[in-house]
DNA sequence: AATTCATGCTGGATCGTTCAACGATTACGG
DNA sequence: CCGTAATCGTTGAACGATCCAGCATGAATT
């Protein structure tokens, strides 16, 4: 691979004209500067981001950082943060941490070795040291739905999907419906603004959303099947279930199935994400949708902004749910 | 963040010193070892990759190409290669190229500037010139399920499953089942193979398949749905579909129900992929599998022999689908 | 003719690291 | 007592770019 220093000596001149042609900083004659367009054609010159990126201070490179890219929900963002990503000429580094704290740790280390520009750090990926720590290392970084109290997060900039305002809409829908014995399905403490959401809705309706019927899942389809085979279990099962992913609300439906009962005639069922599947199951699952492109798109903003230096961004930026109305929902029969 | 140099003023050696007790390439006594090292600890020192990598010639990243994540067929692949990379200390970046040329051929010009060591490169992410451009600047590359046939590609590594044996097992699991009246939806040419190891095995059992009964799809799950659509109306429509992902098997089995038929009473279906949801959905997919995990093992492993130089290894690997039988196919009962 | 000024390019330091070559010191055997 | 070798660390030149400061050159101004 050809050098500048091949490009400078080619064209008669040296690096530093070579670097001015391409970076316009400085003003290059004409005739020059097409000697040296030409070299670099003749040469197939490309410029090291190495280099480059040492002297500058600067890499192009923003990381990404998830629990696991199989799960549903990440894919969909993770393609749009990387389309605005290349459009900005940033390059993204993809980084599953497998909900294990050690591995984002060690994730955090490399990515400031490499001098990456920024990150974007999904919830539940990691624990909240290590992000903590990065703080002195002035590394751009935005939270993405951080629900974690964290006085150490404080200072870092969020991106927030209004959980609780899901929550809320889901309740209101099944409330609206006329369901009064409800269960949930969700992964906590992550998804405890969910459950509150959710509850205190219940509250004011006069309804109390006993412990019991709130049963814990892992962000898998089978946690989602075997909370809901648990909750049908009951003496008085619920005539509705809200799980706090659709992923896990998809595992619930199949319980339901598989317990001889019917979707929606006998338990409702309302998921939280929708994801792209979840449209295209039998029947197709009623949802509180994350705008996930809006979501997308102002983390992604939000970063390039940091990095680009802007300082008098808000803390935190709000995104908001919506009721996706289909089929796994109906008037509470029981 | 503190630089060798400080580490070295530190410890009061010069960096070399530093660099070797970190390389271990050359012995050091204990007592500068020491010293150096809690110099290191004291600074909170982590060495530069980027200097690290413009002195070596080395950069410790791989490149995963692809035509978008948002496809529920990569997703899985993508964290199994980003697993098998991270645990040889390489970092993975993410290319999406969205089917199009022109950002793969852009990607892959960014790839050679970031002196990245490898890249991996899925079907139909890209067209093969650009491709082939590389051969000259030597990045290492593994290409996965190029079906395109070009000379300029003979040179290149390639992992492919054995899509033509994921045909002939889609057609014989429905010959077994006594289907006479068989239809196809593939996204070709890319899918190509497949369709003909189908038709083959067809042949071979005396039954033609009539191109009409071929459909094209184009890897969506609502080209699934418009194809099976389109197959219903014909006058003597398919006892069964071999849908040549489940991605399009999953639109099928939608068109069907819309259509007030049943799966797979009426119309068995068969995919190819065994992408997670396939086994959730109702009926379950029957589906030929794809060893994703091996696969992508493979593909990975592949190519980080080929950066380590290893220059023996055969130019194709090759990796075997298999039948899961699920509840979407069934016996002929026209 | 002397001075100023803009233009256009060069020299060389710099970013943070690695590594071949070298020099200083000590140890040991004959 | 000296030659040889081993040990330990240093020097300085890369790697491939960027960019500040400065130097010619020639035109314009005084």
């Amino acid at each position: 691979m050809a050098t500048i220093s091949d490009v400078a000596r080619l064209a008669g001149v040296t690096a530093a004209t070579v670097s001015y042609v391409l970076s316009e900083k400085q003003h290059i004659s004409p005739a020059t500067r097409e000697r040296v367009l030409s070299a670099i054609e003749a040469l197939g010159y490309r410029p090291n981001a190495l280099a480059r990126g040492l002297k500058q201070r600067k890499t192009f490179t923003i990381a990404l950082v998830l629990p696991t890219i199989a799960n549903p929900y990440y894919p969909e963002m993770a393609e749009e943060i990387e389309r605005i990503a290349r459009q900005n000429s940033y390059q993204l580094i993809l980084c599953n941490t497998h909900y294990d704290a050690t591995i984002g740790r060690q994730y955090l280390d490399s990515l400031a070795r490499r001098w990456v520009d920024g990150a974007l750090i999904m919830n539940s990926s990691m624990d909240s040291a290590p992000v903590a720590a990065q703080n002195t290392a002035n590394l751009p970084i935005v939270l993405c739905d951080w629900s974690i109290e964290d006085d150490a997060l404080q200072a870092f900039h969020h991106v927030n999907v209004d959980f609780a305002q899901g929550g809320v809409l889901a309740a209101q829908h099944l409330l609206a419906l006329g369901h009064r014995r409800m269960a949930v399905i969700a992964e906590e403490p992550g998804q405890t603004v969910r459950v509150n959401g959710f509850r205190q809705t219940l509250s004011a309706a006069g309804i109390t959303l006993p412990q019991e019927y709130v049963v814990q899942g892992h962000s898998t389809l089978e946690s989602g099947y075997s909370a809901a085979h648990q909750l049908l279990t009951f003496p008085a099962p619920p005539t509705a279930i809200f799980a706090t992913t659709d992923w896990m609300a998809l595992g619930a439906m199949e319980a339901v199935n598989d317990a001889g009962l019917r979707v929606p005639e006998d338990v409702s069922i309302i998921g939280l994400d929708n994801i792209l599947i979840s449209q295209h199951v039998r029947p197709p699952l009623t949802t509180i949708a994350i705008p996930k492109y809006e979501f997308a798109q102002t983390a992604t903003q939000y970063l390039l902004q940091l990095i680009d230096g802007k300082k008098d961004l808000p803390l935190v930026a709000m995104v908001n749910p919506s009721l996706i109305e289909r089929h796994s929902t109906t008037f509470c029969r029981a």
